[in-house]
DNA sequence: AATTAATAGTTGTTTTTGTAACTAACAAGG
DNA sequence: CCTTGTTAGTTACAAAAACAACTATTAATT
């Protein structure tokens, strides 16, 4: 199992992204997952909502790239669980609003808090400066658009 | 839908990560899935085995944190197709030494070549410094020990 | 208005993954 | 040697994800 060959797959980003993406989420999944019995998408739906107040199931699709059949399967178990109440556009009979319900709510304060926790433990391992390249990096990378705003300096947009 | 809260999922790390690391997976995974047909844990098996010549799957499962039942899976795969072969150890007949057929090595040189080239097109949007910056910092959080090699200057170790 | 196309969301089926249990081979201690 | 434990790898079953096809409703076209 000698090296044989130049190529270094650690470096490689999809596949670094790709396991520091996995490593990152282990203890966030663990909580969501024993303490609410949630799946990935289902918490990603209930901080969308939790965030945002109110959306369709369209809105949160478009705006955290899950699929349609995942929000809808997400949705229906978080309905299921009291954690969403969903109420029908009367000017588009398509399209139902979603917002949490008072436990729903509960649940995700819960969540978030542990979220901004754990980020806040895996950021402390990097400078501030570090860490706001980083985001930016992968906001950059996810095909994120940045907020826009502030004094950010902005820079190379080499985009292909 | 207007924002309600101050928490920022697209800032929060596990999320980012998921999403960089999914969108930077899409084209090179259209690759070798299109072309050879190939799932994620096999082309990162063939990468190993292209990288280290000889490996069992155990080294592999190791050095990637990659479950031995995946690995098994993909090098039964690999086999089928002749990309691999297998040989058992006389020493110790549980385990068998993996290595890549000739038409293995192809297909690894060329998923190589695509590999490097398709990195190099993610890192380009980025300053040389910022993409060295960006590993270090996916390693960490990958739990990848550092190469400890060479000339870095091997920052602030918070590990918790 | 009838026809066609598009959109929101759901459901069904197939792949892929995750987990647990298994076999075979080795290792250690009595 | 014979239990007991460990390791390499496989297989079987359960959970989850991916993909395609579907219903209901609205919008656009003729």
């Amino acid at each position: 199992m000698t090296e044989k060959d130049d190529f270094s797959l650690q470096d490689f980003l999809p596949f670094l992204l790709n396991r520091a993406a996995e490593e990152s989420s282990l203890a966030f999944q663990a909580h969501y997952k024993n303490r609410y019995g949630m799946l990935r998408n289902e918490w990603r739906v209930l901080f969308h909502l939790g965030i945002f107040g109110q959306m369709t199931a369209r809105d949160i699709g478009e705006r955290a790239k899950i699929h349609k059949t995942k929000i809808s399967r997400a949705v229906a178990k978080l309905a299921e669980r009291r954690f969403v109440s969903r109420s029908r556009d009367e000017k588009d009979r398509r399209s139902e609003h979603l917002r949490l319900t008072p436990a729903g709510e509960a649940a995700y304060r819960d969540l978030r808090a542990e979220a901004q926790s754990y980020d806040g433990m895996l950021a402390k391992r990097f400078t501030p400066e570090e860490v706001a390249l980083l985001r930016r990096m992968l906001r950059q990378l996810a095909g994120i658009e940045y907020p826009l705003a502030k004094d950010m300096p902005q820079s190379q947009g080499q985009g292909g």
